[in-house]
DNA sequence: TACATATACCTAATTTATTAGGTTATTGAT
DNA sequence: ATCAATAACCTAATAAATTAGGTATATGTA
């Protein structure tokens, strides 16, 4: 992955992490209710993707099976050093302050990070 | 705002962001040694990000200023939704395991996390 | 005044993204 | 065996993004 996707590919990229893997018509019928994109408009945009190393693909007999080269935390990471050039802290100032995160949900952001916190510093005291 | 920046007006909006008002010049000068852009694509791109909305201008004697209508922090939340629809925790979970936080970065996200909590649970005490 | 410079403005070429039609081949059911 | 359905494959039209050339005008300086 060394071009972003675009628009149109984060909503294929999006399924497909979903589903792990997946054919043409699996794509296809997940986007159909939103998009109302036709089947071979999502058969392009797969082979374009493919040729992007977006996806890959095998033959599992007559259909191709498509599965993602490249992960939410890839195209996250791209973000925030694109956008906030590489500061997490700052992105997560912005989020806390546009959206409305319950008690629960801001515990539980707390939590996780104080385990990371925790965790690195037992590591530093080991020398790794 | 309601196209979301492509990539290149992305980085026209970070300078915008950063000097909050500048002529093409301005721009231009910022974005040159990183993109060898001409004078005029950065003329275009403001024209067309003027037409979109993206940003606004004035007149300031001979010259355009130009100001961003839309916020990281709105680029922030688009991309939130559509990348996690909006999960913010996952995104933060993801920023974990990607980016190499410094234990003192880790400590300093946890307190503003912390301080947004209790703000938070001191307002649904006194009931809003 | 003449001239170089900097500006907006106009235009368009080029590239990339997005969409889907038509063709051919394979498979499964009647 | 025939026919309908489904798949890949090929092709191209359209739309959007990206880039920059050229023109006209104003401004400050020699």
């Amino acid at each position: 992955m060394d071009t972003a996707p675009t628009e149109r590919e984060m909503e294929i990229l999006k399924v497909l992490w979903e589903i792990k893997e997946g054919s043409v018509r699996d794509v296809h019928a997940r986007l159909q209710k939103q998009s109302g994109l036709h089947f071979n408009t999502i058969q392009t945009q797969l082979r374009i993707m493919d040729e992007k190393q977006l996806v890959a693909h095998r033959r599992e007999g007559r259909t191709f099976l498509y599965w993602p080269l490249c992960s939410r935390e890839q195209v996250s990471s791209r973000f925030l050093h694109k956008v906030y050039d590489g500061a997490v802290n700052e992105l997560v100032l912005n989020m806390l302050s546009s959206e409305k995160l319950s008690a629960k949900d801001l515990l539980e952001l707390e939590t996780i990070i104080a385990q990371a916190r925790q965790k690195k510093s037992r590591h530093q005291k080991k020398g790794s």
